[in-house]
DNA sequence: TTCATAGTTCGATGGTAACCGAAGCATGGG
DNA sequence: CCCATGCTTCGGTTACCATCGAACTATGAA
């Protein structure tokens, strides 16, 4: 028999170990791309592609396309209501499956995206500029105010360079160990280009590790801090 | 890959089409045996074996052995819960299957389970009789009392003679539209075929319906209603 | 432009599991 | 005892689907 509820679709979905260890990974509410889901469940991209396909058609991901990136995350409460109840159910009869735990702490903390600044410390740092009015959001464009064009002025930047070339100005960057907004684009890559040339942070060659001296830490802080 | 977690082996249980269809059978509460589930999944006897066998084991069934019957129905509330939050999501992105409905009002009312009453009159003349303390029920086993024995008497029962036979003289007997239990054993059997001999009731052949007299109804409504 | 990386599409392959026929137990009724 | 019925076990077949290699598109960086 072919035919059954539509129960059965949707279990049989997460039922497969690969879409199942994908959507475990999601749990932690974090977005991912899908070469990390892919990862995540030991399979190859072109696998995990068609698995997440599906996942996207039956409603159960959202994804929101950045760069060259494509990330993933639970499309609602509900399907994470789902999994944490079929967890329950699997606690219940049988060992529980730790999986939590963060990967790596220095790169939570700071690491390069491409070519700006990401983790805490980038979370903090746009999170900062916003409040302070240097960057507004409006339309779901990102833009750069008058008081944040002198800001960035007084950091050294050379606003009207940058503003000349192709790729946008201010992005918003979606933060895989946060899951929160850090600021990419033109302007992002700059300002950071700027703290390794103000001797304030290095990037530790492959690792995208981010490490800031004492003093640049300091001078972050005051800058982007509390 | 092969291992995944636990999860996975969960909702690939639930994911079968033919489980799939078993369970939400059982989503009514009612006990089914295995027959009636490989009928409502549409497959073969020795299919369904095979699949309730796998449900027994990963805890989401419980059974009842009853005779040659074997009576299933979901192990706890926390699987009906899953199962629920499943058909909230399915019912979300896709058409809801309703697979409700009384089957057959007549059946649920009053038919022969073997050869004795079931069915809703069926319980409620084993409720009276239980709360007359005509029966008694200790330690799993229904026994006759005293005055019990002086009511089956007045009705022309011989217990004595119905006692020496081999099979029990009270047995409950799990009702499959009410789920809740009936009177069976030869004792069942023979009130039932009195009723028949009193031209309170007759069976209609081929169908297990049984069908009351209007006085028969009256009759039986005074002895064992409210 | 050229190169590298992220993601997708296509086709072929293989392993798993659902399925049924046949036969084997167990229980109930005569 | 025998027969009928409910359920299970065993073996062989089939169909699906996850998987990967290879080739293609798109985006970003130099």
């Amino acid at each position: 028999m072919k035919e059954g509820p539509d129960i059965a679709r949707i279990a049989a979905l997460i039922g497969d170990p690969a879409r199942a260890n994908m959507l475990v990974a999601l749990m932690s509410g974090k977005a991912l791309t899908a070469t990390e889901l892919a990862a995540e469940a030991g399979i190859t991209a072109q696998t995990a592609s068609a698995h997440l396909a599906r996942l996207l058609e039956s409603g159960f991901l959202s994804t929101r396309k950045q760069g060259r990136h494509k990330y993933f995350s639970l499309a609602s409460a509900e399907v994470a209501g789902v999994l944490e109840a079929l967890m329950g159910l699997a606690a219940g009869a049988g060992h529980l499956r730790s999986r939590t735990g963060p990967r790596d702490q220095a790169l939570r903390r700071a690491r390069i995206c491409y070519n700006h600044l990401a983790g805490d410390m980038g979370v903090q740092m746009f999170d900062s500029l916003v409040s302070n009015q240097y960057l507004a959001s409006g339309e779901g464009q990102l833009r750069l105010t008058e008081t944040g064009r002198t800001f960035m002025a007084g950091l050294g930047l050379d606003i009207d360079a940058l503003a000349a070339g192709r790729p946008a100005l201010c992005r918003e960057c979606l933060d895989w160990s946060e899951r929160r907004s850090h600021l990419a684009g033109s302007l992002g890559r700059a300002l950071f280009a700027r703290f390794v040339e103000l001797d304030w942070a290095s990037v530790e060659k492959a690792t995208r590790i981010v490490t800031f001296t004492p003093s640049g830490a300091r001078q972050f802080q005051a800058m982007f801090g509390g």
